[in-house]
DNA sequence: TACAAGTATAAAGTATAACATAATAACTTT
DNA sequence: AAAGTTATTATGTTATACTTTATACTTGTA
């Protein structure tokens, strides 16, 4: 099968200008040649010469490439081939505050699914450890937590202990990047039903779970956690 | 809450060059300047004389922010405001091939985990036009579906719609965008374990519990459709 | 010989100026 | 007033010269 053939038609059909032909030629021309990381490739005039464009050209696509994390390069030495960072630019992206309502109650939900259908993962690689560390976390939080106010930083620390337990660098990133959007999404005015107060899943309800449950009672005890601001989005 | 300050921590100091430097001052400039979305900026050569750099140096500023959607710039007309295209930029960087074999594999496991998850945003979204267009694509599978082997493309059309129904278009552009990911891991030797043939929940199963189940039945019927992957996995 | 300090150099970073291109606006013509 | 033509303007592109800095090389001293 061709992915190459798929990503660009996905990718679509760089718009035209020289910069996104030379941008495309670069990456192509790295994977004819076999580039593997850390593999120094040519410097940038003969790279313009190559493609025969200016060095300008050349140095904004390789500028692209570098912000993706694609290339690392140094003075002297050279571009250097390294492995992408997928969530590194959308740190970047994340500039908050200009984001449209709807992507950030878009992510708002991501969060939610993510959360809910890691319970697999959770199971699979949690150790008594980290069992032992949550509850240590927790043991802060009152008894009757289900109808206490909303602390960051306490969720922070618990849910970030989770991502970390799921044992998933992408998706522990993407968590810690889409942070600050929870946050305002939730003290924002986006969401505008009001938040309720009733008796969910705690905290500690979760962690017990983990202790003596199961990846679907797992499922089922994050869902109702979250059943505060499911009410407030549905 | 000061979440530029909890931006720029995340995302680092900005390591000396003046294009980094001066993207964002251009970032702290539009919303100085209470700039939002369709509002053009100034000329290069104004923003250049502005902020006491070049020209060049200006426009790799305005490059990185075009490419994250940020911004989109016509001849003559000038540069204006956009909104920020999460995603778009990822979809560049998923040149396939070029990911380690572990990022590919939190790819994979975050689809399992996304689709897992999504339940309850199904169930409130769908409508029973979708049910049936899900009967449609499924009638020409055979009825022993379970033991039947991959079909890439109609794993997409359904999974597809699936995202399409969860009406959470980040969600479903992420999924796009990651679609030619799965194919490669699934096709890749990165999966040690072999494909078993067992019977599990089939897409005909799925959409049953669609029409006539709730959330909760749906999360454990899609984590056993997906028992194949999850055991080459663990 | 070993090691430190200083120097040369190569490649990326930055600056400037000039020209090309394309989209818009202004103007003419019918 | 509609259509076609020209002028203008901001980005796109090229070319060139200069600056900065990490590395490699040389030199000098113990």
């Amino acid at each position: 099968m061709n992915y190459d053939l798929i990503h660009e038609n996905l990718v679509g059909q760089e718009s035209g200008s020289l910069v996104d032909k030379a941008e495309t030629d670069l990456l192509h021309f790295f994977r004819e040649q076999q580039f593997k990381t850390g593999d120094v490739i040519p410097k940038e005039v003969e790279l313009a010469v190559q493609l025969g464009v200016s060095r300008t050209v050349i140095r904004e696509a390789l500028l692209r490439l570098r912000m993706r994390g694609m290339i690392d390069t140094k003075k002297k030495r050279g571009t250097v081939i390294t492995n992408p960072d997928l969530l590194g630019i959308l740190e970047k992206t994340l500039y908050p505050g200009i984001l449209d309502d709807e992507t950030l109650r878009d992510i708002f939900e991501l969060r939610m699914v993510m959360e809910i259908g890691m319970g697999d993962l959770l199971f699979e690689r949690i150790q008594q450890a980290d069992i032992d560390e949550l509850y240590a976390i927790v043991a802060n939080e009152p008894n009757n937590a289900e109808a206490t106010l909303f602390d960051p930083e306490q969720e922070v620390r618990f849910h970030g202990k989770l991502y970390d337990i799921a044992g998933n660098n992408t998706l522990r990133r993407f968590q810690r990047m889409l942070l600050p959007t929870f946050q305002y999404v939730h003290e924002s005015g986006i969401l505008k039903k009001p938040i309720q107060h009733k008796k969910f899943v705690s905290h500690r309800g979760l962690v017990d779970v983990l202790q003596h449950g199961n990846p679907e009672t797992f499922r089922n005890a994050m869902r109702n956690h979250f059943e505060n601001h499911f009410q407030r989005l549905f």
